[in-house]
RNA sequence: GUGGGUUUAGCUCAGUUGGUUAGAGCGCCGCUCUGUGGAAGCGGAGGCCGUGGGUUCAAAUCCCAUAAUCCACCCCA
């Protein structure tokens, strides 16, 4: 078959459809994003929808030269006629700060919670959990420095992952600091590693210039033996007094809340719009791409854009992972529901009629019917593989005494209801469901 | 960008040292079934053997290329 989807991306498909392994079952790919807009609207997040494409620059900018992102991985848009230079966006962030700072935003009461989800596009080679188009849930908060947004934003993924169900989740903490202790610390590596640079793979070579901080999750072995031989010194010892107390606030904030951390020194954020608190979400059981999620505060990002200084932070689940998560762990998840009635007839004369009836019953729930006739038991056999709850059917003896003939399709009880009744019917059979 | 594996029906897979018309199970459709679903039996549809070259009298089978996919590195969600 020449039919073939784009590499690296997945189709969404009903549930029942086979070869789901490698696609997405769309009714647990809502279960993921319905679960996220719960716990965040109840935090007072509100939606916020930005294109799926953007001005390079704002990416470039927003998102950082140095990262591959940037330099290897976003998805050019070349031809909208009168204007080039679009990418597809490979994260939310940097449009969400855009969308702030373009329509004023600023005056809505601060800090503004603000929450989107959709599609990512970074021009990546494909492995388990990692796509092209992959799919995101996006909580950025702007506005405030204060260390208890910070540990709310940490308590709201963590609460995502509760309610989702999953066990086997740790949150890894950390702080990069304020760009000066950043500074200092990868000088600080650069002067302790140079020395011994041919020790280092090839990786960590290209690391030592571009960002040395990620040299210490290397996960050579050569590596991490220089580094145990070197008795490097942590991040967090190079936290200046503010970053410092910061961050010792929002770990305070997350044991009295009761939010499991490991404190991680080797968290480094690939984007460079980060500073402060940073943090992942990993699995246990997800192969090599084990990070659910994470996030980070971003205090210089609208200035780095061009907008006024305005703090925040935020963080993004990859819905794709959180799927494959909730997969290694058998989690349950509810299917797509039937019906609550399918409504057959038995005769020529009566598809019109139940057609009719159907239709009228679509004012309470959701009610499909057969568009031809039927033998009773492939009425019954239809509504069983809808997943109704009740079948009805109306043959020419109902339809003379201006009866349906309604079954429970789990109990098997079965007793006729007057088609005027019909909406009563459904709204106590819908009151019952719930 | 790098390394390795895989690719035959809608799905999961057989397919002998290269040999006539490529099979099974499941699923799908129909019938048994003109008044009662999940079952069973019978029947049916469905294949450019990923794609393009090559070797050969002959290729699903051997060789090369390419694509997709899977696993891993890098990096990240």
């Amino acid at each position: 078959m020449a039919l073939q989807r784009p590499k690296g991306t997945q189709d969404h498909l009903p549930d029942g459809s086979p070869k789901l392994s490698r696609d997405v079952q769309a009714s647990a790919f809502a279960f993921v994003q319905d679960t996220a807009r719960r716990v965040l609207e109840r935090a007072g997040a509100q939606f916020i929808g930005t294109p799926l494409f953007e001005e390079a620059e704002l990416v470039r900018r927003g998102v950082g030269g140095s990262t591959d992102i940037v330099r290897k991985e976003m998805f050019t848009v070349y031809y909208f006629g009168d204007h080039g230079g679009y990418v597809l966006r490979p994260e939310g962030t940097a449009s969400i700060v855009r969308a702030y700072l373009q329509n004023g935003l600023k005056q809505l009461p601060a800090p503004l919670k603000l929450w989107t989800h959709g599609p990512m596009f970074r021009a990546e080679n494909v492995q388990k959990g990692r796509l092209r188009q992959f799919h995101q849930v996006d909580y950025e908060v702007l506005g405030s420095t204060d260390p208890l947004v910070d540990a709310e934003a940490i308590w709201l993924m963590w609460a995502v992952v509760r309610e989702l169900g999953l066990t086997g989740v740790r949150v890894k903490l950390g702080s990069i600091g304020d760009p000066e202790d950043r500074e200092a610390y990868n000088s600080y590596l650069r002067e302790l590693f140079t020395p011994h640079e041919g020790r280092l793979s090839d990786d960590s070579k290209d690391r030592l210039t571009r960002n040395p901080m990620r040299i210490l999750d290397s996960k050579s072995a050569e590596d991490q033996a220089l580094i145990r031989e070197l008795n490097v010194n942590p991040m967090l010892d190079f936290l200046g007094e503010a970053a410092r107390a910061h961050f010792a606030a929002v770990q305070a904030h997350l044991t009295a809340w009761g939010v499991p951390f490991d404190l991680d020194p080797s968290i480094v954020r690939g984007l460079d719009y980060y500073r402060r608190t940073a943090w992942e979400l990993h699995h246990t059981q997800v192969g090599a791409k084990s990070a659910l999620g994470g996030g980070g505060r971003y205090d210089g990002l609208a200035a780095q854009l061009g907008g006024p200084e305005v703090p925040g932070i935020g963080w993004a689940f990859g819905i794709e992972r959180l799927l494959l998560a909730l997969e290694a762990e058998g989690v349950a998840l509810p299917g797509q529901a039937g019906p609550l009635l399918f409504l057959a007839a038995l005769d020529e004369e009566n598809v019109g009629l139940a057609a009719r009836l159907a239709l009228q019953g679509r004012a309470v729930a959701r009610v499909e019917f057969a568009y031809r006739a039927l033998k009773p038991g492939n009425a019954f056999k239809e509504a069983d593989r809808r997943r109704a709850r009740y079948a009805a059917v109306i043959g020419s003896n109902e339809a003379a005494r201006g009866v349906l003939n309604v079954k429970n399709l789990a109990s098997g009880e079965q007793r006729e209801v007057p088609l005027e009744a019909l909406k009563t019917f459904l709204e106590q059979a819908e009151l019952e469901q719930a």
